[in-house]
DNA sequence: CTTGCCATGTGCATTATTTCACAGCAAGAT
DNA sequence: ATCTTGCTGTGAAATAATGCACATGGCAAG
């Protein structure tokens, strides 16, 4: 590809718009205006259309878009228009929450491994049909499932030497939910979650008005 | 408060610095400076100065922090440094997975009720204490406890009859993490979470360096 | 008291992102 | 065939956020 230019907020409302998509397309809608996609998203118009211009011309002038492309060209472009092939390490109450989560699988992404620290977990039955592996066997599935993307849902204590695991096996891509900030070398891409920074947010402009 | 105009990226970061600082803490580190903190954070170290000059003078020239100082002064700043009212509609395995979360208690959010749609469910006993109640006692329940912010774990068709039924019971912020973006008024501050738009982010990097 | 050191606080330049405003094009109406 | 309407794509302006670079001031040692 040739301009890595594309500022990172663009990729996130690109995400944020096959919401809406989805449900059109599911209703039947043929076509949509940047202004009414924008007002589902609650962003500017505008917005909508540069963000799309960046990667071509998706729309027709006096139109609009046309749906079931728009929702394609887009999932093109994020690369969910392929299975992705996930691991996650840290069965707790969070672990075992996203892997029940229904929208990954939606979107392609599965879950081929699961690990846990505890041997009391190793061994357990999950839902999806997957075992409790034991840490130890991360490299080894890491390899023979040619996993690309970790989640991280320890303890923030073990979550910078997991991280390490991980990647050190082939993992190219880290969403950590663990409260710390995970150092990865450049050729690995680290997002982190954590709830409560928006919590805080939220407290913070709530204490504002008060 | 007469300043409005403070970056909101300022103020995600001044969460994220409680993270180190709060592990400094522990550790008795008596002082740090931005330029470890930023490190730490994975930010620049004038950006910490700057986010920080915004409400004060914290540091010492020449020294640096007080840990046990800049902490507390992020915290009042936050608001983080009094209890929230919290209440969470949706009890599936991410309302659980929440629930149970000690950072949430850690932070002075105080889970108060629980509640759901499915009547399996209702009456159900949670671990903390709290009992599962319909959807129907929403307005009695807020209004009881002045829950000021509530969280939607609950399917995304539902999540804006939630949000709309919470906010006319009195609730005045609303952590979302179902996949929709939710409308309101503007006295009402929402945050919308959604994992897969960071995994479609991740992917999105991944597929470009192939 | 003076000197050297070091990290803060901040004005300013730079870079990134958003929004405006309008030309250009398609489709339906007259 | 021409006009009208409406929505895209986009250059240019406005706004926001970041990072640099240095003056400032506290502290400790001599």
């Amino acid at each position: 590809m040739k301009e890595c230019k594309i500022p990172s907020p663009t990729i996130e409302r690109l995400a944020l718009y096959t919401r809406p998509l989805e449900t059109l397309q599911r209703d039947g809608a043929p076509v949509i205006s940047s202004g009414k996609l924008a007002k589902l998203c609650g962003v500017n118009a505008a917005q909508v259309r540069k963000d799309l211009a960046y990667f071509g011309e998706f729309g027709v002038r006096g139109v609009g878009y046309d749906v079931r492309n728009l929702l394609k060209e887009i999932k093109t472009i994020l690369a969910t228009d392929r299975e992705w092939a996930l691991c996650i390490v840290g069965m707790g109450n969070l672990g075992h929450a996203l892997l029940d989560n229904g929208n990954f699988r939606k979107r392609g992404y599965r879950f081929v491994a699961a690990f846990d620290n505890d041997p009391k977990k190793v061994g357990e039955k999950l839902s999806n049909g997957l075992t409790i592996e034991p840490i130890s066997q991360i490299r080894e599935r890491v390899t023979a499932h040619r996993i690309e993307i970790g989640i991280i849902t320890t303890p923030p204590d073990q979550a910078q030497r997991i991280s390490d695991l991980l990647m050190d096996a082939g993992v190219k891509a880290i969403l950590n939910f663990a409260p710390i900030q995970i150092r990865s070398p450049e050729c690995c891409e680290v997002e982190n979650v954590d709830f409560t920074v928006n919590l805080e947010n939220l407290a913070y402009h709530l204490a504002k008005v008060l």
